[in-house]
DNA sequence: CAATGTAGGCGTATGCCGTACGCTGTCAAG
DNA sequence: CTTGACAGCGTACGGCATACGCCTACATTG
């Protein structure tokens, strides 16, 4: 018999996703989530137990749409296809990069996208120890991938800073830095993924052999 | 003709590291760290510009100890061990993960260590393009593996309650936690690392057909 | 040795933050 | 129509980074 709640917890994600992708991670608190809510800050209580489970609401909010079934193709392409799903997922919300970085585990949207990599890995032959290395090795390079992509694109400030350095010093990092400014973000994500699907090619054939 | 300072920069940072070490992210205040260098808060601002620029600190005294001569071996050797070096460094402070992947920007010695794997890259055959991205992906491979070791380490409470999901949602990712957990993180790192090496191993040959 | 003025050291205060606590009013169930 | 569980929220507390301005130590200069 009590009073109904009058939100949902997509809409206080929703509000708090908001509060972030405009205003930046400085300005994401507590009390402007529940003033864009309209509600008093301590009302958001009712609704979520402290701020790093609202941090977690974002996550998932940022990751439900990414698409989790295996798509077509083979390993490799399925593995690159199922990456660059994430990648869009998260680059629609650069400001939550970090966030999602920290809460992923939290997220039952990356927990399905990571029983569908393991069944392409399964599927493509690889099991045990190996299955293991690789899962955590395609983790690693997506975590980096868009951390250095949304903190330190290669068009952006840092790179540029880079490509001043002084030649005497540090001639190969700036006339890599000044190549930099040439490659597209999606391209250089495709591309270094490749380089760790090659590498996964190997694995899977050394494990076809000895298994 | 003024009065002298009293500490030095390093002290400051092997200051706010020790408190960083012994008590964790959370307990890094300027306040914690004037305290334990037995001055009041404010004067600490007499040597840093503000927080962000304390961070700085903390991160080039992690990154300094890194040997970034390059060591022998052919170039795929050399990769690994400049790497593992990095690794070994930031292991030493595991508090101090998220500061250093957010400020190694700003750290002269991460910049001497690209230089030199630029070096090993170059003498490898590689150039333009293709440099970058095989810089980039052994950055991206490096900063994600050191998130995954430390944030969530195969032997830690995230593995643990990954082989506890349900079997019928999870059947993939419950088996696979539970094989994660015999896998030791210097050897995940390795094995990790060869699987880049061996997709630049292929960038290399294609670069030396084309070139 | 005395005067000087730069800059070190720091007390105070402001405005953020997350959040504990307890009151008030609402509204569905009985 | 009563009732009591709980939504909503005002207030307050402790901690944070840090702006400002005071006092004073001390290397330099005369």
């Amino acid at each position: 018999m009590p009073r109904p709640r009058s939100l949902t917890p997509l809409q206080i994600a929703e509000a708090a996703l908001a509060v972030l992708d405009a205003d930046g991670p400085g300005a994401l608190s507590m009390r402007a989530v529940a003033a864009r809510l309209g509600m008093g800050t301590m009302s958001l209580y009712r609704y979520v137990e402290d701020r790093s489970q609202l941090e977690e609401l974002i996550v998932e909010r940022v990751l439900e749409p990414v698409d989790t079934t295996v798509p077509d193709g083979d390993w490799k392409q399925q593995l690159l296809a199922l990456s660059e799903r994430v990648r869009r997922a998260v680059a629609a919300h650069p400001n939550a990069v970090p966030l999602t970085a920290a809460h992923r585990q939290s997220s039952p949207s990356l927990l399905r996208w990571s029983e569908s990599v393991l069944g392409v890995l399964t599927a493509a032959g690889l099991t045990g120890r190996a299955r293991v290395v690789a899962m955590r090795a395609v983790l690693a390079h997506l975590l980096g991938a868009l951390e250095l992509e949304h903190r330190a694109p290669l068009a952006g400030e840092g790179t540029r800073r880079m490509a001043a350095l002084p030649a005497e010093d540090f001639p190969l990092l700036a006339a890599t830095a000044r190549d930099a400014a040439a490659v597209p973000s999606p391209e250089e994500f495709r591309l270094g993924f490749e380089l760790l699907l090659a590498g996964l090619d190997g694995l899977v054939a050394s494990q076809a052999r000895s298994g």
